[in-house]
DNA sequence: CGGGTCGTTGAGTGGGGTCAACACGGGTGG
DNA sequence: CCACCCGTGTTGACCCCACTCAACGACCCG
């Protein structure tokens, strides 16, 4: 498990610019400590001291923070090959919580031979690029819990994890099912759980979707990403050539230069 | 007023880890290019090429996203000493704009140079605590913004920009005036202006604010606070431990050791 | 003095929350 | 095998928070 493992990692930082075999081999070499976590439990908790950096090997996780009457409010969906922790050089205790919403697999990686790797230029550019991906992604969903009504919300947050898992190579054609309960679409998109089931009727009505005891069935990806109305720009250099929607993409050349490497 | 500039920058750094002289000037000698900007106007927009990094000199600024029905999503509120990108080794276009909410200065670090400052490790770890901080305050804000009333996300907000700017020695005392329209406000929290003015109104009955055109008065600091109920954590390491309110703040020693240097 | 930005207030509406009750399925233990 | 329970999904009734539309007032600027 542990080479497929490293496999997963290596094979998602190609995808943001060449490694050399030695840069491969190097991450490669990091990938320790595989670890199953069933749904609903916990990877680790607000208030734990960092410690080894967490890779998600398969299953869905998130981010998330607890409130003090109980309410849970889900910052990030985690997809094979994403890291728990956004911030690789942090060394205070975590402000969130990271859980598996279904069950899965994890991966450690510990940080300080991590830290080594930034002397190679490639994987320098790599990490970062996956850091900037965290980022877009959160500024989306911070745009997403102000200013849209709940339907939106759900359509474009569904829609981004149709593109991400396509990107990483986790899913084709116009069919994905999501390993998730309702209640975790609610938290993501600040809902009530009973608000979310009504807004799910509705797409259901509009053959978009259907519903499953546990998971959500996109029985339309085409449809639904047309239901956002634009193009997840912010998503430009994840998603490939490949899928051509509304806007041109940005060519995979650009990519290489998105994210200049330490100068060291 | 350059180096009014490159000792604000330095400054802010020192307050997150000791550096050495050859530190300071190797900082210092970065900050190029100042430059007025008028309340209501853009640093830089959605779609910009990135190039030099600016840096905020005075004035109140914010990072904000436009929608396609002219609706703005803040997404940071940037003081005195902040960044206005988060991410200093992206090169990809921005994905959001940045504006001066009061009318303020910039400097611009341009960016090669920056990196090579990676190399010395107090410096890699200051910036990487700014970046910690400004991570965790886009979680509040993500939490704020998906479960909270109102009243809570106002009182929230700005209770989070007193503790910063008294971090950060640009308020002293239990008094702060806030150069921020009404309207800022509004799209910091996701409610509509109207809304917010009424809002508004009630804290000022509970003797928390007061409203001027152009300008938020709280003359009540610390009742603020308190309606917040629980310790800012997530800004532990920001808030110097002169300050115990419930919690008690971790020492700033621990502070030190919150972000790892990068290893080279 | 006039126009524009900003603030304030009112009235009406509706989206989404709250509280229930119930249905369903899958697991567990007797 | 059945009884039971708990997590999950669904629906209805009710209500209120916040949005919308609108008008107006205050202040600042030219």
């Amino acid at each position: 498990m542990l080479t497929e493992a490293a496999r997963l990692l290596t094979g998602r930082l190609e995808r943001l610019g060449t490694l050399s075999v030695a840069d491969k081999q190097a991450v490669q070499s990091l990938v320790q400590h595989p670890a199953v976590h069933e749904a609903r439990t916990d990877v680790f908790c607000d208030g734990d001291q960092r410690r080894e950096l967490h890779l998600v090997l398969s299953g869905f996780f998130c981010r998330y923070k607890l409130l003090a009457d109980g309410s849970r409010q889900i910052l990030a969906i985690l997809l094979p090959g994403d890291l728990c922790d956004p911030n690789l050089f942090s060394n205070a205790p975590y402000d969130f919580s990271v859980g598996a919403l279904a069950r899965g697999c994890t991966a450690a990686l510990s940080r300080p031979p991590l830290h080594e790797l930034f002397r190679r230029p490639a994987l320098a550019r790599a990490f970062s690029l996956t850091r900037h991906f965290d980022d877009a992604l959160s500024r989306e969903w911070l745009v997403n819990l102000g200013r849209r009504g709940t339907e939106q919300r759900l359509v474009r947050l569904l829609s981004e994890l149709t593109w991400r898992l396509e990107a990483f190579g986790l899913s084709t054609g116009n069919k994905i099912t999501l390993p998730l309960v309702q209640a975790d679409l609610a938290d993501s998109i600040g809902v009530t759980h009973v608000h979310l089931c009504r807004t799910l009727k509705q797409l259901q009505s509009e053959g978009l979707l259907r519903t499953e005891r546990g998971r959500i069935v996109i029985s339309d990806v085409a449809g639904l990403r047309k239901a956002v109305g634009v193009w997840p720009s912010y998503l430009a250099g994840l998603i490939s050539v490949a899928t051509p929607l509304q806007e041109p993409v940005a060519p995979r050349r650009q990519l290489e230069a998105f994210v200049e490497p330490l100068a060291i």
